[in-house]
DNA sequence: CCGAAAACCGACCAGAGGTACAGTTCCGAT
DNA sequence: ATCGGAACTGTACCTCTGGTCGGTTTTCGG
């Protein structure tokens, strides 16, 4: 990606997979044609056919980029937000924090979640695509959910709650979050969900007196 | 609908709503063939577009029709809701309650949110239907809106969260939890979603002591 | 400079999506 | 019974789409 070392044939199947994320995200897999993309990456159905075999093997190369994509970005925040505060519990709220302004920051909003599209075209992918991306939203719970069980260790909930699930909902915010934003019209809508979801999770743990 | 007097072409024009519901919800629009319709329904090309003018209008009648049907189970479960307590605290958690009921008791899950479907379309869709899902978002705002409020004359937020952004964020957790819940494979888990974010909510409210 | 692998070209195909419209059947009101 | 519109049928046509394949150029190590 940045500036690393790649070869012609890397690069042309960089760009094919921009171009179709972009489509993608604004019309959907099926209606984001394969002459469109070689069309706006100036080659031809023979080049784009070298890369992938067929579009399904797009697609799971597409899936797996943007997993990646996010995973770093997650990781890249809440390291930051380790580094700046000891508490967990403020671990997890700055990390939303942090999480809400990268949200806010993109200009046009976020173009659309990658997971939520496949989940709405499961029926037209391979079993390993789908299990891609199931195994993308455990990811997510798996990350989420360490964070909040260091938090239980210093905190209880005034009401009780699965931390799995607990850790689920934080996903289905930030999913929900990008489809209303969207149904909305408004971009900025999406950080300031989020940052309302931060204050109920501030609502919810409570200290434990030490000892 | 349920037994109304129909004439025959109406009963078609259901059919064929039904059909492109369940098939959309599934494979997505674009995936979603007038062929494969009419094979289904019984009748054949020139039928179809005596009873939508083109796949946008067919598109259009959907979401109308989804919209008011998704209207109306909100209005049956929180009037019973209110019909059971008083407190409009207790209103708002009792109609949580028996909406992840309503979605707990689909077998095979929430087959999916059309508003969710459109937004991922958006440039495929002409301004009208875009404005149609707009309205539907704005519509469940106004909706939660109008209970937070009530709760707001007897309770106060632990801490400060906006009304809008927060009736905002009842229908966020839906559209996240339907999204999470197809990629876990999980049906139940739209439910449990609903009811750890009624945990949150309740851990929310404090009351305000009267006088 | 050479040769082989990588990267790409472009003609072709079968089938699906979508449009148009003239003709036919159904059906209820008069 | 019959008339008129509603509810279709049948067909003809055209574009676009995913996908194939043999051939050509580019690249790059030796």
């Amino acid at each position: 990606m940045t500036g690393a070392r790649m070869s012609k044939g890397d690069a042309t199947r960089q760009r094919l997979l921009d171009a179709a994320q972009r489509s993608i995200l604004e019309k959907g897999f099926t209606a984001t044609s394969i002459d469109e993309l070689i069309a706006e990456c100036g080659l031809t159905k023979g080049g784009f056919f070298y890369h992938f075999k067929d579009k399904n093997d797009l697609a799971k190369a597409l899936l797996r980029r943007y997993i990646a994509e996010d995973e770093e970005v997650y990781d890249r925040i809440f390291s930051q937000a380790r580094d700046l505060v000891d508490d967990p519990l403020q671990v997890f709220l700055l990390g939303l924090k942090l999480l809400a302004d990268v949200m806010g920051d993109m200009p046009n909003g976020h173009p659309g979640c990658m997971v939520a599209v496949s989940t709405y075209y499961e029926r037209m992918f391979d079993r390993e695509l789908r299990d891609i991306n199931t195994e993308a939203a455990l990811q997510w719970r798996r990350r989420f959910r360490a964070i909040l069980d260091e938090i239980g260790t210093r905190y209880r909930p005034r009401e009780p709650v699965d931390l799995d699930e607990l850790a689920d909902l934080v996903s289905s915010v930030l999913e929900g979050g990008i489809v209303m934003a969207k149904a909305l019209h408004d971009p900025v809508s999406l950080k300031r969900q989020i940052l309302t979801f931060r204050a109920m999770v501030q609502a919810l743990f409570v200290r434990i007196p030490e000892g």
